[in-house]
DNA sequence: AAGAGGCCCTGATAGC
DNA sequence: TGCTATCAGGGCCTCT
């Protein structure tokens, strides 16, 4: 589920639920995620409490008591349960009350507050955590990213400047987190139709005219997406809680063979693969 | 340097 | 109560 409005979304649960709360115990069920659980993970996390839960792109930064700060990436299918507890400071498992809506398979990290548990599960482990030892390390280490779709720095100049003389296609580059942090194969799409660019066009062909319309509609998108909870797809993707219900407002992804929903359209929207990710387009407004 | 492709992993679904 | 192939919201690594 994870682009940058679902992450924004679990984000923002999770400040509202977690922060102020102290960490009693850490499980670490499965270390083998997309990368290794660090060794003392749990020992970093014990005893601290959460200042505040924020965001960069997809990746989740839990600010910690000891200015360390827990990362965390959902990865393809990573998601984070919270389940309430029976009676307080109680830490045992079985003090829990059953989850209908906690997975039974892929729980790979629990961490115990007092009278809740956060449950990281994450079926592919493509997912991952990570302890970063204070807030400069953390700010270096998104250095090296691009701009957030809704940061100044992402516009038209900087778009039109990083794509003269590319040859690679825009859709590639809207997943490039070099260029641009956060966005993912759904909202590329979405984005692409909006602006009416062909997800195959090479970034070299792209006007300032084009470059503009992508700095609006990244933004347009995005934000929508998160006003609605973001995208919950293929049954339940309970983002603790809430549904997304972005998924009703796709006007091309997973709609192959459908008529573009452009009032003045008479186009098809086709899939096509680009580097290895489907790609949906109106094969008529796009150009 | 830029771009293409492989790979990590499990589960749902389509087709036989 | 089949089997097998394909595909899935990400991103790192290697090779050319």
């Amino acid at each position: 589920m994870p682009e940058l409005p679902e992450v924004e979304i679990v984000r923002q649960s999770l400040d509202k639920k977690i922060k102020g709360k102290i960490i009693k115990k850490v499980i670490v069920k499965n270390r083998n995620l997309r990368f290794k659980v660090p060794l003392g993970f749990e020992d970093f996390l014990k005893n601290q409490k959460i200042i505040e839960v924020k965001r960069f792109s997809k990746y989740l930064n839990l600010f910690l008591s000891n200015k360390r700060i827990c990362v965390i990436h959902l990865g393809m299918s990573g998601t984070i349960h919270l389940v309430k507890s029976k009676k307080k400071n109680n830490m045992t498992n079985t003090s829990f009350y059953h989850s209908p809506f906690l997975p039974k398979k892929h729980n790979h990290i629990e961490i115990f507050f007092d009278d809740l548990k956060l449950v990281y599960n994450d079926p592919r482990r493509f997912g991952f955590v990570d302890i970063v030892g204070n807030y400069k390390l953390l700010e270096k280490k998104f250095k090296k990213f691009g701009p957030e779709p809704f940061s100044s720095k992402f516009n038209s100049n900087y778009i039109f400047s990083f794509l003269k003389n590319k040859e690679k296609n825009i859709k590639s580059f809207l997943l490039d987190q070099n260029f641009v942090s956060g966005i993912g194969n759904i909202y590329a799409s979405e984005i692409l139709y909006l602006s009416k660019i062909k997800p195959s066009k090479k970034g070299r062909y792209l006007n300032k005219e084009e470059c503009k319309k992508l700095e609006n509609d990244s933004k347009i998108i995005l934000l929508d997406a998160i006003r609605k909870g973001g995208s919950s797809i293929r049954n339940f993707k309970n983002i603790i809680g809430k549904e997304g219900n972005f998924q009703r407002n796709f006007k091309v992804y997973q709609r192959e063979g459908l008529k573009c929903k452009r009032y003045n359209c008479s186009g098809i929207i086709k899939k096509k693969n680009i580097s290895n990710r489907s790609s949906f387009f109106c094969n008529s407004c796009q150009k």
